[in-house]
DNA sequence: TTATATTGTGTAAAATTTACGCAAAACTAT
DNA sequence: ATAGTTTTGCGTAAATTTTACACAATATAA
């Protein structure tokens, strides 16, 4: 058997896009370098992959260590090879991207980081390394995937109103949709159930409060999803 | 800066999944190995990538050196990280995908492999290493591909006629269209220029022979495609 | 010339999407 | 109290898109 010690090896480290949303706004999750390269430069969180693990597995480590973020379902977005990528020699990346309700989480910024912060995704830093390429995939990667799946039941609360929804498709594909259509989309999907009424203070009807049947979503999703907006 | 040399490496592969269509029929292109691990067994191509090379180089490198196959166009489609995945040790594999006309290329098994041969995707042998995942992916991918983009393009010949296209589409998305409903959702996209007629030969009207319009099929993909048939 | 198989074009029915009307619910201001 | 305001839930007609076919045209074999 031929040995694997023939072929110079590159590193090869997991970086992770993380959104959420919160205040009509979606949100990136970003990561102020200490050390060189890029010190003082804000990136996504990332870190190098360990032998014995699976990306999913560094990515949730690094997440869980720089950013305090634990178990996220993680996706895998795209690997990326430009040769000078990292100025410290040849550094693959395979990118991660998550979705998730940042009022669930507490960030904190390890010992790796300067700081870590939510940035609104229309208005990030400029970011070390080859990250700005990074964030655009996910970003269309996000954008694309909310045309065929459900995606609000990690962004939002457990229990949403329809205009809620609305709004956070709205503000991810940048368009405006009907009240009254989007809300019999949404129904025909079957997949939400009724489960009150929020009062919330201002002079207007209360809105009926959904929550995501998480069987009828799994069993669309296995069914071959379409879920066009 | 911290030192790359801190941290143990994997090794890295490209393997290609490279699709072909002929005789109504999508057929992959596989690689019997002469050398452990796996010898005598088919596999994807593959190959090691180099410090200086992107994955597309490495993998033209690898399919020009073992299968004779040159100048296609490569999409990337996902990379594997199961640890076990490599008899010989910590190997990552970043797969990538083309769709060729066979007729365009003769394969030639280089000095490495026993033979190189295309096999018909729903009749392909077991698979060394996770390849059959990989392969599985990759046909995922292709359904889904040809319902965004127009594929006809690397498949057929130069000219075709409009059943010949429309036999492509109906094999990789293994249904049947409206011959009528077919040919008028194709020419709405406006891709296809009438360059003649073919006399086949049987006794039946002859078909009309087109061409994709480089120009307008890449003005279509520029503005958001969405080619749904 | 006639029968046959396949092709190009058109058109009406069915289904889906879009646009919008309107009453109900809760609160504010008077 | 009561009238006015804002947002919600439900319904319906118009517009558009998709689907299902009809039919004539073209080349060849017999």
């Amino acid at each position: 058997m031929e040995s694997l010690r023939k072929y110079p090896k590159p590193s090869v480290t997991v970086d992770c896009v993380i959104f959420g949303y919160s205040n009509d706004q979606i949100s990136v999750l970003l990561l102020n370098r200490k050390e060189e390269p890029f010190a003082n430069t804000w990136t996504l969180p990332g870190g190098f992959l360990r032998l014995e693990e699976t990306f999913v597995e560094a990515a949730q480590r690094v997440l869980s260590n720089k950013t305090g973020i634990n178990d996220v379902f993680l996706e895998q977005l795209c690997s990326f090879d430009a040769p000078n990528r990292d100025p410290r020699g040849r550094v693959l990346s395979v990118a991660y991207f998550a979705l998730v309700n940042p009022a669930k989480f507490e960030i904190i910024a390890g010992s790796a980081a300067n700081d870590v912060q939510w940035f609104d995704w229309k208005n990030c830093p400029e970011l070390g390394f080859d990250h700005n390429e990074i964030l655009q995939v996910a970003i269309n990667r996000l954008k694309t995937k909310i045309l065929w799946q459900p995606i609000g039941f990690e962004l939002l609360d457990a229990q949403f109103s329809m205009s809620e929804l609305q709004t956070l498709y709205e503000t991810i594909e940048e368009t405006k949709f009907d009240r009254r259509n989007f809300y019999k989309r949404i129904m025909e999907f079957d997949i939400l159930n009724k489960v009150g009424i929020r009062k919330d203070g201002g002079r207007k009807r209360p809105a009926d409060l959904f929550e995501f049947d998480k069987n009828k979503y799994n069993t669309l999703i296995n069914n071959g999803l379409s879920f066009k907006i």
